[in-house]
RNA sequence: GGCCCCGUCGUCUAGCGGUUAGGAUCCAUGGUUUUCAUCCAUGUUACAGGAGUUCAAUUCUCCUCGGGGUCACCA
């Protein structure tokens, strides 16, 4: 079964790179009916924390990407990684190595002033003596000195590296005893059953390392899949600095799941020229075979156009429901299915949905001065109190088609054209030029509100 | 600096030896709309450069240039 993993590091929020790779690693699993683990990468206690792995484990289920099985937490896992170290000690595949951290500097600073690449020098590779008093050991894993070591990458193709230019006899375990990254990520990716991993480009060089882990303990390599990075606008690799990377600010923003989603798979991925992916179809469309191989930049202007498109089609009872934390609630309103049709086009997001829809709710208590100065001229308050009298003496007004026919009547009957009632009624009824066609805001209004609205705006002006 | 990866419109990308180099987004223009938005139509813009291989290179190879990543007792 294939088996794929996403193994974040809970130092802060999920970040929207992250996100990507674990959006691929899902859909690759679900793809093949596989499972799509997750392992919390949280040894090193200084830097992680309770809050982060609680803000990724909610930005996951915001997104609706469930995963299979238990969290691995790495924490609490020390005694096996202890374990394997012992096993490699013995076999004599690892080592103590006493320098001591002063000797080390110093000998990476005499590598860098002869311009030789920095590394470890093999010192207690085959230390047979009295160790050194006072120095608590760290553990070193013996690497090949010489040969190829070759990254079977789906992404890449295959990516070889000679030993001598980039291994060194690496630490598996701190002096303290506690496992170090490399090693600790082998491992796990072993026992959690991992075949297929898929990750950030940035760890292509730390493959090698991972793979003298895996030959060492006997273990199969599974394949890698190396995403390209995402790029911020400065052409760097994306960090926390970058703004907007924290994947729950977009929920704040007014973004959908499902816009998110498809705007991160086709970022760096494509089916040709498919560019909207409903969830179904990311599950049996994604192939890593057509992951892009360069970098791709961070730009969100796709992502406007994809959340207003999945606003524009979403129905207005699911809408209804997602515009509930943006403190609008509609639910139950009377009008809910007219206010929805006639402002869901006309939104970015979901906050900007609500907040359209709260500016019409609301009574007008001022007027644009310049639509006033292009509206109110001429006939148009005999115009409003002429339109105003129609709607008094119509007791039975609902859809927006019966006050198109008032509408309709004033205009034929004052022989004007349709602009001289429209620019004066828009301005009354909403404070302002522009907004959505007027015989539906009336709809949405009702007879009253839209009695008071006229009202309003004739004694005003 | 060593090692590794990458290089098609501003951006996201299609292309897997022969194409008027396609789509999307953005931008501009026009149409629809009483307005705005939506929608529709049209348009501007790209193969980093140089050698080679080939009848033919955006596509294959090499070099140059450019960009990125990585070189910890961090993950």
């Amino acid at each position: 079964m294939l088996i794929t993993r996403f193994a974040p590091s809970p130092t802060g929020y999920l970040h929207i790179g992250g996100l990507r790779t674990a959006l691929f690693s899902y859909l690759w699993a679900k793809k093949n009916n596989g499972k799509f683990v997750l392992r919390i990468e949280d040894t090193d206690k200084a830097r992680n924390s309770k809050e982060a792995t609680d803000a990724i484990l909610e930005a996951f289920e915001w997104l609706g990407l469930e995963h299979d099985g238990e969290i691995v937490y790495q924490s609490q896992r020390d005694e096996i990684y202890a374990g394997y170290i012992k096993e490699l000690l013995e076999a004599g595949k690892a080592y103590k190595c006493y320098m001591s951290k002063e000797e080390l500097t110093q000998l990476r600073e005499t590598q860098m002033a002869n311009n030789e690449r920095t590394m470890y020098n093999g010192k207690y590779r085959d230390f047979e003596g009295t160790p050194p008093k006072g120095i608590e050991p760290v553990i070193r894993i013996k690497a090949p000195l010489s040969g190829e070591i070759i990254v079977k990458d789906g992404v890449k193709g295959d990516v070889s590296f000679k030993a001598e230019d980039i291994l060194d006899d690496f630490v598996i375990a701190r002096s303290d005893g506690s496992a170090t990254y490399n090693f600790v990520v082998t491992i796990d990716d072993h026992l959690m059953g991992i075949n297929e991993v898929m990750r950030g480009d940035d760890h292509l060089s730390n493959t090698p390392k991972q793979i003298v882990v895996y030959e060492a303990l006997g273990f199969d390599v599974p394949m890698f899949y190396h995403v390209p990075m995402i790029h911020n606008s400065a052409g760097k690799k994306l960090s926390k600095r970058d703004g907007a990377t924290d994947v729950m600010a977009y929920k704040e923003m007014g973004y959908t799941p499902q816009a998110l989603l498809n705007f991160l798979v086709r970022l760096g991925w494509s089916h040709g020229d498919q560019e909207i992916f409903s969830m179904d179809e990311m599950k049996t469309l994604f192939d890593p075979q057509d992951i892009n191989k360069s970098a791709s930049i961070y730009n969100t202007q796709k992502l406007d156009w994809l959340n207003a498109h999945y606003i524009k089609n979403s129905s207005n009872t699911e809408l209804a429901e997602l515009l509930s934390p943006y403190g609008l609630v509609l639910t139950s309103h009377d009008k809910k299915e007219i206010l929805l049709d006639v402002l869901k086009d006309r939104a970015k997001t979901l906050k900007e949905l609500a907040e359209l829809t709260k500016e019409i709710l609301t009574t007008p208590s001022s007027y644009d001065e310049k639509a006033v100065k292009k509206a109110f001229k001429g006939d148009a308050i005999k115009i409003l109190n002429a339109f105003g009298a129609k709607i008094t003496a119509t007791k039975e007004l609902h859809l927006p088609s019966d006050y198109h026919t008032l509408m309709e009547q004033v205009v034929s009957e004052m022989e004007i054209g349709f602009g001289k009632i429209g620019q004066p009624l828009r301005v009354a009824l909403l404070g302002k030029m522009s907004g959505p066609g007027l015989d539906s805001v009336m709809a949405i209004l009702g007879r009253d509100e839209t009695m008071i609205r006229i009202a309003n705006a004739i004694s005003a002006h």
